[in-house]
DNA sequence: TGGTAAGTCTGACGGAACTC
DNA sequence: GAGTTCCGTCAGACTTACCA
């Protein structure tokens, strides 16, 4: 059970969500102390440590400006307006199956990541799976990396997708289109292309964005 | 009414970054 | 390099609210 906060404590939470919104950086002690007509740094420091012991906002204790606000002062959770989540279901690579999103519900994911808004360009149906293999290197698309898809069934030629193939192998390739044959090519020169009729392809998704862990 | 916990305050310190 | 400014943190004391 949490406990109300007091009534500095929710004009601290407060100014810090308004500085977020108007400078996209957090305030620090002092912007704080000036804001919310505190008289003592120790004041502000002191709320700071219960509304963290409370979980509405995290510190960074190694760096200035560390906090970063995770409910506003009703409680609800907070997340930046250029920020989405986005669902990710399963992984992707060639032979293997993917579950797609469509009859599915969000809460079919397996996790849910935050990205940047610019990434889904406001589209709700954006979701992601994880690249296994490395068929689209050359594409910058490694295995371990995310990539982000809006729902698609066509796609136009060079378009980086995820296509089922006889209905039940999807992959990620670029698709190219000729004479009622479909090729997806891979960014990979140690593999070969797939060349299949166009009525035994479905494109599923087309990659919008690929986000990339540089941790191991 | 006294004890206790929570909240608030003043004042000060040390580290990092910046300026001259 | 020295001085200044900014920043986060701490110590200790005071105030307030609550409860037995």
């Amino acid at each position: 059970m949490k406990k109300k906060l007091s009534t500095k404590q929710e004009a601290i939470v407060e100014f810090i969500k308004g500085f977020l919104e108007d400078h996209h950086f957090p305030p620090t002690v002092r912007d704080i102390q000036a804001g919310c007509e505190i008289s003592s740094t120790s004041v502000v420091d002191y709320n700071l440590r219960i509304l963290q012991r409370e979980g509405y906002i995290r510190r960074r204790s190694e760096v200035s400006r560390g906090i970063e606000l995770l409910k506003d002062s009703s409680g609800r959770e907070a997340r930046p307006d250029n920020v989405v989540a986005v669902p990710v279901f399963g992984s992707i690579a060639a032979g293997e199956p993917l579950h797609i999103p469509g009859a599915a519900t969000r809460s079919d994911a397996d996790e849910v990541v935050d990205l940047p808004s610019f990434l889904t360009r406001g589209n709700p149906e954006v979701f992601a799976v994880r690249v296994k293999g490395e068929s689209m290197i050359d594409a910058l698309v490694a295995d371990g990396d995310l990539v982000v898809l809006e729902p698609a069934a066509d796609a136009r030629n060079g378009d980086m997708v995820a296509a089922e193939i006889n209905g039940d192998e999807v992959t990620l390739k670029h698709f190219f289109m000729q004479n009622g044959t479909v090729t997806l090519q891979p960014a990979n020169a140690q593999v070969d292309p797939i060349v299949v009729p166009a009525d035994k392809v479905q494109v599923k998704g087309k990659v919008v964005g690929v986000v990339r862990s540089m941790y191991n």
